[in-house]
DNA sequence: TCAATATGTAAAATATACTTGACAAAATGT
DNA sequence: ACATTTTGTCAAGTATATTTTACATATTGA
């Protein structure tokens, strides 16, 4: 699985730590991290939460990033 | 969680089951069935196998159904 | 140079996505 | 009316997403 570099640039565009972002969506700051570096498959749910935390739509953060 | 009509109804229109959809994403039925029903909260890599296989994307699927 | 913050990673435990097998009810076709 | 297919659901098991704790390195600011 490769690296998801477009949630990690959305991140840095707003100036928002790992530890951030995990806060507002409730989620450990590993979890975070591992989505990042493609080290596993989110739900839906946390990935569409991350979306609205970050103001982009599933489509801009996780389409055609994930090899299945 | 709610049903996910937007699923159901993109399946319905290749005239498709629930069946046919799962082997075509290398799930089981019940896993199919359970997603349409909102009974749980699919990864994020089964999603996008699904919106392969009906021709649509994240956003059209997934976007905005599930509550969080 | 030092302290604080941010990131990468790992191991063990817990929660939950997903499977298999099975049965009943509803829908569809003839 | 009957047979077939499709869908809903349940229970027990397996795989994996996610947590917690912890430590090391990199980066940033005073």
């Amino acid at each position: 699985m490769g690296k998801n570099l477009k949630l990690k640039a959305a991140r840095a565009a707003l100036d928002m730590s790992q530890q951030k972002l995990a806060e507002a969506v409730s989620v450990s700051r590993q979890t975070i991290n591992a989505i990042e570096n493609g080290d596993y498959n989110p739900t839906v749910n946390l990935c569409i939460a991350i979306c609205k935390a970050l103001g982009k739509t599933l489509d801009e953060l996780f389409w055609e990033d994930e090899t299945m």
